[in-house]
DNA sequence: CCTCCACAGGAAGCGCAGGAGT
DNA sequence: ACTCCTGCGCTTCCTGTGGAGG
């Protein structure tokens, strides 16, 4: 349909998932990243490096950057972008960095072994191995991951393996083993909040490719910014809300976009980001997601209860009972309570929930479960793809 | 004190898909 | 065609822990 839009020059501008030629205020990371990764175009093994930061800091971008710029002339490096949301265990990381060189490792079947064996053949040649490890901490086995790459390391003489390791949980560090972990934090790297002021620049930079002129405020990107700084600092939320902003004025046949869009768009922002989440989810995990909603929304039967000065908590066990009731609901089978709670892990790791042991103090052991969004708009983001799983 | 409840989370093992070797 | 291998998602079983209530 071909709509006349009004506010919107070129709507793909504001996605948080356009990347502009320069990254503003992130040179001096661009060109440290770059320095570490450098010397493996000439055959050197650089160190690890860590790269710590909140969600939209642009740790991601730019690295991808720096790929870029050095895949135009590799010389002997060769680079891998992984994305351990997807590919979350050794077997499947592996297979991935070596797919490029060996294409029969499509399928699968193989066993370690063979694709160690492989990895240190590839690296006898002297290549120089660069991956990067994106959101790092969504990886079940990462100690033996980390242990297995660094002895293929010492096995060659020529070639090497450098990880880059993304991530936005600083606590996840504390978790794993502590040889990995200094081999993994050789060299570390933090990529601090954007201020307002900082977010003001990219939100006008972006606001004048993507909107025609005139058609927004300066205070409105004022706004958009100061409140995006209060949350977090995070580019995304703050893009996200303004370009909710822009669709509200455009549908809503206003001239401009006011301060008052931006408040509007307010409320609908964070519940955006978290479908961009939730639409990736496995069956059964939304399924767990959706139960939570429901219960929150219809109420716990321990809400009176309080922990360390909070309530309005589910507990595992009834949310585990509305699952079942869900699923049935939706004409599939639950899984099992073990897996459940691995279910619920996996939420929590995606910032979906919070989850609390209450430990002592309640009903022996237990998890506490919080929804870490709006119930209503999470019910209204999963309804739709469960089948109209509702009733209960 | 003891027993039971409600749960956490480890261990073992199963079926499946997709190899390799014979 | 067959047997045996691997990783993975999953179930089943099990041990441990702290509160509640006798």
């Amino acid at each position: 349909m071909e709509l006349k839009e009004r506010i919107f020059k070129d709507r793909n501008v504001l996605s948080p998932h356009y990347v502009p030629d320069e990254l503003p205020f992130r040179q001096k990371e661009i060109e440290e990243i770059m320095r570490s990764v450098l010397p493996a175009t000439a055959g050197q093994k650089p160190k690890n490096l860590f790269v710590y930061g909140k969600p939209g800091t642009g740790k991601t971008c730019s690295v991808k950057r720096v790929m870029e710029k050095v895949g135009k002339n590799p010389g002997k490096a060769s680079l891998a972008y992984i994305n351990c949301r997807i590919y979350n265990s050794r077997y499947r990381i592996m297979q991935k960095i070596l797919k490029q060189f060996v294409p029969e490792l499509e399928k699968s079947g193989f066993g370690l072994p063979y694709l160690y064996e492989k990895m240190i053949e590839i690296m006898g040649r002297g290549t120089q191995l660069v991956v990067v490890l994106d959101e790092v901490d969504m990886i079940k086995d990462l100690d033996e991951l980390v242990y297995t790459l660094t002895r293929s390391n010492d096995e060659t003489k020529i070639g090497g393996i450098t990880l880059i390791g993304i991530s936005n949980k600083l606590s996840f560090k504390n978790d794993l083993d502590p040889r990995s972990k200094s081999s993994l934090y050789e060299n570390e790297m933090v990529f601090a909040p954007y201020t307002a002021v900082q977010l003001q620049q990219i939100l006008r930079q972006r606001a004048g490719l993507g909107i025609r002129a005139g058609c927004f405020d300066e205070s409105a990107v004022n706004l958009a910014s100061a409140i995006a700084a209060q949350e977090t600092g995070d580019a995304r939320y703050a893009l996200k809300l303004f370009e909710k902003a822009a669709e509200i004025a455009e549908y809503g046949g206003k001239e401009k976009i006011t301060d008052m869009e931006v408040e509007g768009a307010r409320k609908r922002v964070e519940i955006d980001l978290a479908g961009e989440t939730v639409n990736t989810l496995p069956e059964n995990h939304q399924l767990v997601l959706y139960a939570i909603a429901k219960l929150t929304l219809s109420g716990s039967r321990y809400s009176k209860l309080e922990f360390e000065n909070e309530s309005g908590f589910l507990i595992s066990g009834e949310v585990y009972e509305e699952y079942e009731r869900v699923a049935r609901g939706a004409g599939k089978r639950a899984r099992s309570s073990r897996w459940y709670k691995e279910y619920l892990s996996d939420l929590e790791t995606l910032g979906l929930v919070t989850l609390t042991l209450s430990g002592k103090g309640l009903r022996g052991h237990t998890t506490l479960i919080k929804l870490g969004y709006d119930a209503k708009g999470m019910l209204g983001l999963l309804a739709p793809k469960l089948g109209g799983a509702s009733n209960g």
